[in-house]
DNA sequence: TTGAAAGCGGTACCAA
DNA sequence: TTGGTACCGCTTTCAA
């Protein structure tokens, strides 16, 4: 591989001139200028980003953090990121942290090593301490999907809370009378935002209880599990929220099992509106959460901060919106009380 | 963040010697390491690994080109390169190429200007030019689920022949006298093993046909579309082997709307194991593949190579395996031929 | 408008 | 066993 001295030999030029070339922000005779793209044609010169980097230049690297890219919502996100990284002419560095204290920290010191220019963080976990020690290092940090509290970066989510009282509102809408709630790990913020959203509306509602709320991880398995809980505690239910489709997804595997028919003896709608639920039979009525455009959104805000057009750390809340599928479609109310929600509702 | 050389002045030692309790390579009085890794600590200091890679050395980094990780296959082999990675004390950098040649391209060019220690590519159209150009670099280079043909680089992949023809011998174990393939893109070498490993079989019969051959494009429309066409060329198709699981699903879904019961009427079976299979209803039969290994196996083999530990160049071919799931145990066969196959298999 | 040369933060060779 | 220092390839003053 020639050097930025190899062409600047060939063009008969200084080394500084063909800098100045490369990076066209300094007047540079046309003639000349001329000169020295001919020969970095010919010698097909391609100048070493990291010296260039060691040269106190950005890297043009950006780093995504995320707990396991196998999991179906975040491959989205990071097609996401990686699209905007692209039009910016960034590069991605992927790191899967597995929601794990030692694996981030690591990572984040690497990024330090590495001169990563900034980085998108999806975390349950990471203290305001690590994010210090990372600002005190200057490279911007963009957090996704977390929650308000870190005034000092900038936050990218969705409206969870809203989205669990549209769920919940639709569920009782179509009719049903008994509505659980399969809440996420009480640590995400999210799953805890979704499930006061849930709350909000069925604490007004007699039939409503505890034990209508069952918790699990964020897998199917989890939602298999929870759903077996809630039935055998309330075999009644009739409609269940699901604070991921994931989760959804498992209880609706679980109730075929069980020998209950979605969604004429029980409703089901789950939240995040990945891939799956398009799949699945019958089709998952969700929320969705715009999964591209907090990844592109993130990335947009990253790339700003480092290139010095944006300093203000704020919220972008995005929207969410209720997708309405077999899942919730078709439902048979069997009771009597379907005034009951009316006399709330206006 | 302080340099080696503020180590060295507060240690009161050479440069030189910083260096080499860094790199652990050289004799260094015990007292003296000691010494210096005290004030290391203390000072917090990290070496900077861009200012290490100008000098010469491995900047740690391999790269993973794929066509998009948005495509439910891929986030698992990511998840397996970048798991071995970082056991190795690498990093990942993620390209989605989109499967078009100018953001290949671009890529391997971006790779060379970073100092890439080596990549993994997932391609279709990588040219064989591409790869010399890139080999002139001496990057290392492991090919995921590409031909044989390109003798000079290593190429990990699964037995797709196999597979094909252990999904059609299933279906036919299980009474299928017509079974169609929905095959894959012509252009892609997995999609063509498959169609001749179904070819290798249904050939021998009587009721074959060309046009009980449609093609897809990989994915759920792929597979609805293709089912469409089949169904109204052949109303009688009793089994189905789809070149991947994205159509396979597509084309459960489109059975599922024509009012075909699946597995009762049509049997179907997909190939690659992706976790939708066992989400889908009724959960789906496939031939798996090691996706993880695939991965593992690549990244492994690709940090050997440049480690120097490995220099030959070979194809590692995994083995697959046939899953039977609710979409073809069931099968009702109609029909007096049974005896058919028989003849054939013994 | 251009060139000379001092870094950037390490590595590694040569001496001592 | 250690220190001095050229060098990796580029950027960026400072002068010319």
């Amino acid at each position: 591989m020639p050097t930025i001295r190899d062409v600047a030999k060939a063009a008969g030029v200084s080394v500084a001139t063909v800098s100045r070339v490369i990076n066209k922000n300094e007047y540079v005779n046309k003639d000349t200028e001329q000169k020295v793209l001919k020969v970095m044609k010919e010698l097909d010169f391609k100048p070493s980003l990291v010296a260039r980097g060691l040269a106190g230049k950005k890297m043009n690297t950006i780093a995504l953090m995320l707990p396991d890219i196998s999991n179906p919502f975040f491959p989205e996100v990071a097609r996401a990121v990686e699209d905007v990284a692209q039009q910016y002419d960034h590069n991605l560095f992927l790191c899967n942290s597995d929601n794990l204290e030692h694996k981030e920290k690591s990572y984040l010191e690497i990024m330090k090593k590495k001169n990563i220019d900034g980085v998108i963080i999806i975390s349950n976990n990471i203290s305001s301490k690590d994010l210090e020690h990372l600002r005190e290092t200057k490279i911007p940090v963009v957090l996704l999907d977390r929650p308000a509290s870190h005034e000092n970066y900038s936050v990218v989510r969705a409206n969870n809370y809203k989205g669990a009282q549209l769920a919940t509102m639709h569920l009782l809408e179509i009719g049903c009378r008994k509505i659980a709630h399969i809440a996420g790990p009480k640590n995400l913020i999210t799953a805890k935002e979704r499930l006061k959203g849930y709350n909000s509306i069925t604490n007004e509602y007699p039939w409503f209880e505890q034990t209508l709320i069952a918790e699990g991880n964020f897998d199917v398995q989890g939602g298999k599990t929870a759903l077996k809980k809630l039935l055998a505690d309330h075999p009644d239910i009739d409609g269940i929220f699901a604070s991921n489709d994931l989760m959804a997804l498992g209880a609706l595997k679980e109730l075929k099992k069980m020998g209950k028919e979605v969604p004429q003896e029980v409703a089901i709608c789950g939240f995040d509106g990945i891939y799956l639920t398009e799949l699945s039979e019958p089709e998952l009525t969700t929320i969705q959460q715009p999964i591209y455009e907090l990844g592109a959104k993130a990335a947009e805000i990253l790339i700003k901060k480092l290139r010095g057009e944006l300093t203000e750390t704020k919220i972008y809340e995005l929207d969410v919106q209720l997708i309405k599928r077999e899942s919730t479609n078709g439902f048979q109310n069997s009771r009597q009380d379907n005034t009951i929600i009316k006399g709330v509702f206006r």
